[in-house]
RNA sequence: UCCUUCUUAGCUCAGCUGGUUAGAGCACAUGACUGUUAAUCAUGGGGUCCCUGGUUCGAGCCCAGGAGAGGGAGCCA
């Protein structure tokens, strides 16, 4: 008989129709009723045992975490909690799991435990509802932009540019590292490495995406970036997948409706095809908040959260308005940031991030129009020539969430600016050839997805939205 | 990398001013249980007190060094 996935055995009409499920056992009690998973949903099939039909010896296999297969009827329950279940004929242990060694208890478990257990939290309830949202933000992303008509373009995993500038990068080598070859002047001799020249993870796809948008138009890349970065916090990864379209003929303004357009969609997307999982998650959220001091509890529940950001525009303004309502503000007068705000021209703290989102606009916020010091290279001078035409979404909770720009498309300007700052041109030659042969205006941002997935299943730590984090001393599995 | 808190049973934690044999709840095992909802009841087993060194008659507790984790900051997505 075939397997019915759990999912929609639950949205069936029992009708005592004969069914056969194979999934793994939660909780077995009162020696009768089993709690069937199969990862489809967060719900349970509940698997009621016939004890004529079931031995003894059998009985005593159905244990936490014992992978089975039953085939019986499906009847409306008799109990309370769930409208059908199956009345079985017949229970297979399919695997066994001795319960006295497995460490998933049918108990409450802390994230930081499960973290150490990342192979085994797949099958827990919190986990397997925020990498279901996973999965369909992932989805959504691509169905968002193939809509559009955007081409997805695989940018290099490896790359020979160390001249990206977005941080620390992880050295690819196949050289013998306790005794690498050494050139005339004692330094490693990278000819002899595997491409014949020092190679890198990369750190984003956006100059190779840059290249693929001045052809195709629109483009975006969803792919693993890699940063060295000795970063010990909440919402950072040595490894992480990153979205990042770039368009052709945009300017600043198209760049920031498609990433507030995209934003939307996504969560919309989420809410709608795994309404269920967001729920469960939320109420989660809610039962952990009531730990917490009244004035530490956030205000709204994250169902409300999301529901809210599709429901109101984003907030725009500029850096330089930014600054002014910062230093403006009582909580700035009455000295309570750690960094005071006193002059333009310095980078936004975190915790004067937080104020403007999470206090002053209670919103989403897109920061426009940053000082050119204190942003990348590739951004477009503006006219006042003193900022460039970048952007920054803020999500409340998450900070940064979205980074872009309109890209400088004169030669000339780019070639200076990059001169300044001490960026080889000559190693940027391919780069720069975008600028030389058809330049025109373009416009992309990038997107940290784990970032977005912390932000729509409210956890609060980024390792616990991807299945393996990578982060400073930790590699595991 | 910096600041800060923590590390005791499988998990979550308590452990007084340094003092005898280190505790609880849950989990697990055994038994009971034919309508349970992280079932319930009874009984039972379970410890490298993170590691190394030191102080002391005596260290889970004090001191030094190290490792790991949490929270905050920087860097960023």
């Amino acid at each position: 008989m075939t397997r019915i996935r759990i999912k929609d055995i639950l949205k069936t009409e029992p009708q005592g129709q004969q069914i056969s499920v194979k999934a793994w056992v939660r909780t077995f009690r009162s020696n009768q009723f089993i709690a069937l998973n199969d990862g489809s949903t967060n719900n349970n099939l509940q698997v009621v045992v016939d004890f004529g039909n079931t031995d003894e010896g059998v009985l005593k296999r159905i244990t936490t975490g014992a992978a089975i297969s039953a085939t019986g009827n499906l009847v409306a329950s008799l109990g309370k909690g769930q409208s059908v279940e199956l009345k079985a004929s017949s229970i297979e242990i399919i695997g066994d799991s001795d319960a006295e060694k497995y460490p998933l208890q049918p108990k409450k478990h802390s994230l930081e435990f499960l973290r150490e257990i990342a192979h085994l939290r797949f099958r827990t309830n919190t986990f397997g509802a925020v990498f279901r949202v996973r999965n369909s933000l992932a989805f959504a992303v691509h169905k968002f932009f193939n809509d559009k008509g955007f081409l997805y373009i695989h940018t290099p995993i490896i790359t020979s540019s160390d001249a990206e500038g977005a941080g620390e990068m992880f050295r690819v080598t196949s050289l013998d590292i306790l005794n690498p070859p050494k050139n005339e002047t004692g330094q490693v001799d990278y000819a002899q490495d595997f491409f014949g020249k020092s190679t890198n993870l990369t750190v984003s796809g956006q100059l190779e995406g840059e290249l693929a948008a001045m052809a195709f138009s629109d483009i975006y890349t969803f792919g693993p970036t890699f940063r060295a970065e000795n970063s010990n916090t909440a919402r950072h990864l040595a490894e992480f997948w990153m979205i990042e379209p770039e368009m052709a003929f945009f300017d600043l303004k198209d760049n920031m409706n498609l990433a507030e357009e995209l934003l939307q969609y996504v969560i919309r997307y989420a809410l709608d095809s795994n309404g269920e999982d967001i729920e469960f998650l939320s109420q989660r959220l809610e039962e952990e908040e009531k730990q917490k001091p009244q004035n530490e509890r956030s205000e709204m529940t994250l169902l409300n959260k999301l529901k809210f950001c599709l429901d109101n525009n984003f907030e725009r303004l500029t850096y330089t308005q930014a600054i002014e309502i910062l230093r403006e503000c009582n909580h700035n007068k009455k000295k309570k940031f750690q960094y005071l705000v006193d002059k333009w021209g310095v980078d936004l703290q975190s915790e004067h991030e937080r104020y403007l989102v999470e206090k002053h606009f209670k919103k989403p916020v897109i920061l426009t129009d940053y000082p050119k010091e204190i942003k990348s290279f590739y951004m477009r001078q503006n006219d006042d020539g003193k900022t460039v035409a970048a952007m920054d979404i803020l999500f409340p909770g998450i900070g940064e969430i979205v980074g872009g720009s309109q890209r400088e498309e004169r030669l000339e300007k780019l070639e200076t600016r990059m001169k300044e700052i001490g960026i080889p041109v000559e190693e940027l030659s391919w780069y720069l050839d975008t600028r030389r042969f058809g330049s025109c205006p373009h416009a992309g941002f990038g997107l940290g997805f784990e970032r977005l997935v912390l932000f729509v299943t409210g956890m609060t730590n980024i390792r616990d939205v991807i299945p393996f984090p990578r982060t400073p001393k930790n590699c595991e599995f």
